[in-house]
DNA sequence: TTTTCTGCAAATGCTTTGCATGGGA
DNA sequence: TCCCATGCAAAGCATTTGCAGAAAA
């Protein structure tokens, strides 16, 4: 994972070669995002900005997801039961495992990809140029506690 | 690909043991979906049916491909922009190969991705159960229209 | 002071649902 | 005949947009 803090600083200038502006909202999703904890949905960036700044509204956490996918700051999850998640500290293709037991998000390493797109690109003669990556399955932690039938908690 | 005929006949069988009726409408959707030529969307469904059958609404549509995702005869590739397309000739997770110039989705063989979930298994202790793997690029009819100016043309 | 950003509410666009009528079996 | 399926219209939901007031710079 990229240091949250150098993946803050990114984006704020990222932002200031625009001219756009910082403001305590704006940031407060920004750091979310720099983190991406568990890769979050826009309810729980909402949730999580409105602690500090409660009269935060969601027109205002989309407006800026937007913004940081525009910028190349932000990778969109779009999953279809109407559940997208994000990732600001990682804002680049890349594989995803998810954990259909306790929703975690995580990032593996895969060095065996490279293999996979050589592959792809002599069968099928196509350029490729990105990609969507996910695999479900169930987590370590989730395994074990199958016998207790909760889902592993967050750290 | 799996022979159209045969799915079809895999897909009126799983109606027939749900004593689920055979309607015109119905019949043509699953045709299609049996098909799935360039994994159609619901719209592109609805367009064709209703060259037969034109009081056939979005609804009935609808209704349908829900049934068959339910009995696990289509896969749904639900993709963020609002596009969701559909596959009932191979209704089980596997790879997909978009171009990003014609639309057409095809449907790659890929032996090196049992190595990648391998790996993943071992790497992070995750249970792997499924996933969603769809690589974007140019296919190679579009790359040698690249000159023309339009995408390639469907068949 | 200027211009962007926020926050509310209304508008979208895809998908689902309710219900009366139609039509398989 | 019995019910499931269709088709219409209304409802749902996540997301986007318009606009007036708030606040960065």
């Amino acid at each position: 994972m990229a240091d949250p803090e150098i993946r803050l600083q990114e984006m704020l200038s990222k932002l200031k070669d625009r001219a756009l502006r910082i403001t305590p909202q704006r940031l407060a999703i920004l750091r979310i995002l720099a983190l991406s904890a568990g890769h979050p949905s826009v309810e729980q960036i909402h949730e999580k900005v409105r602690v500090d700044f409660p009269t935060t509204s969601l027109a205002t956490v989309y407006k800026n997801i937007a913004l940081l996918k525009e910028l190349g700051e932000a990778l969109e999850l779009g999953f279809t039961d109407g559940s997208n998640r994000y990732d600001g500290n990682r804002p680049y293709p890349h594989p995803h495992l998810v954990c259909l037991r306790c929703k975690e998000i995580i990032d593996p390493d895969l060095s065996s990809l490279a293999d996979v797109t050589a592959e792809l690109s002599q069968e099928t003669g196509f350029l490729i140029l990105s990609h969507r990556l996910d695999f479900f399955g169930i987590c370590s932690a989730c395994q074990s506690m199958e016998k207790q039938g909760e889902p592993a908690k967050k750290k």
